[in-house]
DNA sequence: CATTGAGCGCAATTCGTTTTGCGCAATTCG
DNA sequence: CGAATTGCGCAAAACGAATTGCGCTCAATG
């Protein structure tokens, strides 16, 4: 025979069973009509004897409302994007919404296909999502927004969609808190190590350095550690000199100061390295890294707030982006700038 | 007037706009009755035209499947665990199922009975859960297990959950490498901070120890870098003498690591430590940290596959369990012990 | 004692899709 | 040329819960 989960009960067998109909077992549940104590008691007896519980697909197709929303991140197993879904997936469950995960990992075209999906057959009534690269006017997201579905986006902005709220930090005044740290300590030539060309916090971070920097040179990585690495290796190899540098974030200012290291030079003796973020590593690394600290949990929670606001307005019309404030964290990676 | 996107498409209202019943629309999309090519054509003509997309909550309700798998974890934004994810939403995806991901947050009791709820109600399918506690025979998961809901236990054992299988690393052997390689350098005082007594890998990481070091200290913490810190702080103030640390997992042992560091004593010289896990940090501090590297992502990836194996075989029974081979990595955090 | 009203329960309809049982037409074969 | 086959489309019945119109039974009231 079957599995003893194979088949749940439904309302109508607990009616049955009660000597009732589907409705004064509705009733009894959502209390929308009165029910006789003698009866409640006796379906209320008899459903938790069973075990049941509304099956939330017929409830869904009544309702219109699945009860959950969407998060697409470009890689869950990023301790910064795991931050972001945590705060997300706190406010959700608030909120009484169930939260579905979406890795986009390389924004892999089909993935993305499959989670706008999900928007659209109402398995998710709203969607948080956090972009890692330039969106293209060619984009799904561009068509989605445009047909004012609901969708937040989180710790990015994306420009060429109005109507589309975001949470994002302050990076031009974190960019320039660092580039003033290093300023005072008396740096003159500095490296950006900088994300992807295409995206905001990017041009923004890099406009903040360059205020007290403006001569600084840019070279581009992709976040990652090896990226840092990478590219402190080929300035190194082009002798390019600079005593300050700064990461777009702190892998990639994690991944500098390892080639640095390997390269004989000390931190923050010969060269100065700051990151942005504050991530975990951070703090445990000897010396820890001056950064500037983003609340990324809280970028997830007021993503998520502001998507279930508009979900309870009926439109995201009218919901206000958030910019977050940012704090620079000072740690052993900056110093005075050495006597030749 | 409405929002553009408030209402979408049903198939009644293609099927009325192309002049046939939904019935031919079903059968144009499913394939499952032949439908004339001409017709066929001015259906898929009006469906992309619309952009019409089947309701999932309907489909859901007629098929019974959901089509998601729900993933329960202590703590999405830990590294660990979000390696677990990306690895369960990678299976997943290629078998073309939705994530939905539960944060079970210290162990929340309310949150649990939510995810649970999920289950019963057939918003998912199955449930990869990830202990990080010892389960009573009171707890929910066990009711669950016992009505044989379609369940498996990603990374942690569960002792007394027969017919739920599980996908774990050799903890024993990875702790006996550990405890090997530290013997093989001449230590012989020792001590462990173990993680949470009740938890089946700390019982054999710490047996796979002792085997090498029978009389080492075991003292426990809570798997966080905090814990770590205190549990040497603590011991330092007592005056126990040791030259070799063993942490149940990589966090505890950095938080050791700097505890040690803060006491004036180096690693390895005056000390060695080792972890457990192999974490993005272990690499990246200094000294690197020597651990047992465990494949989170596979470890994910293997549950999922066992989840949806059981749920295309109807039933969980006879699904094997998985043990997954770990690897030693020395690094600059263990070496000889110190001539006196 | 008849009338009203409140309390309570039933049957039927709805949500949007999938799946059958049939029937109608056009073709093919004996 | 009549009969068997096939291609194609429609109507109707699920799936499980929520809602609504309606009717029944008591009790209280004039």
């Amino acid at each position: 025979m079957n599995d003893a989960s194979s088949k749940p009960w439904t309302m109508q067998q607990i009616a049955a069973a009660a000597g009732v109909s589907v409705t004064t077992v509705s009733h009894t549940l959502s209390g929308k009509r009165p029910v006789s104590s003698e009866t409640a008691l006796r379906i209320r007896g008899l459903i938790d004897q069973f075990g049941y519980v509304p099956d939330a697909g017929a409830r869904r197709l009544k309702s219109g409302r699945s009860g959950m929303i969407g998060l697409a991140v470009p890689d869950i197993s990023h301790w910064y994007f795991g931050r972001i879904a945590r705060g997300v997936e706190e406010l959700a469950n608030e909120r009484d919404y169930g939260l579905i995960i979406c890795s986009t990992s390389n924004s892999d075209p089909r993935r993305e296909k499959r989670y706008f999906n999900l928007l659209r057959t109402r398995s998710i009534e709203g969607l948080v999502y956090t972009a890692s690269r330039e969106i293209s006017p060619t984009d799904e997201l561009m068509r989605m927004a445009s047909s004012s579905s609901p969708i937040v986006l989180a710790d990015e902005e994306v420009v060429g969609l109005p109507g589309v709220p975001s949470v994002t930090s302050l990076n031009f005044a974190g960019a320039q808190a660092l580039g003033r740290h290093l300023r005072a300590l008396g740096h003159t030539r500095a490296v950006i190590v900088a994300g992807f060309a295409g995206l905001r916090s990017t041009v923004e971070r890099v406009a903040g350095i360059r205020e007290s920097f403006p001569d600084a040179i840019v070279v581009h990585g992709d976040f990652e550690l090896q990226s840092g690495y990478d590219l402190v290796d080929e300035l190194l190899a082009q002798g390019v000199g600079f005593t300050a540098l700064f990461g777009c974030n702190d892998y990639m200012a994690v991944g500098a100061m390892r080639r640095l290291h390997e390269a004989g030079l000390r931190v923050p003796h010969d060269v100065s390295v700051v990151g942005f973020d504050d991530v975990d590593i951070a703090g445990v690394i000897t010396p820890g890294l001056t950064t500037v600290r983003q609340d990324m949990l809280e970028i997830g929670r007021r993503s998520a707030q502001l998507l279930i606001e508009g979900l309870d307005a009926g439109s995201m019309r009218g919901i206000p982006s958030v910019t977050l404030p940012v704090e620079l964290v000072v740690r052993g990676s900056t110093g005075p700038v050495a006597g030749e």
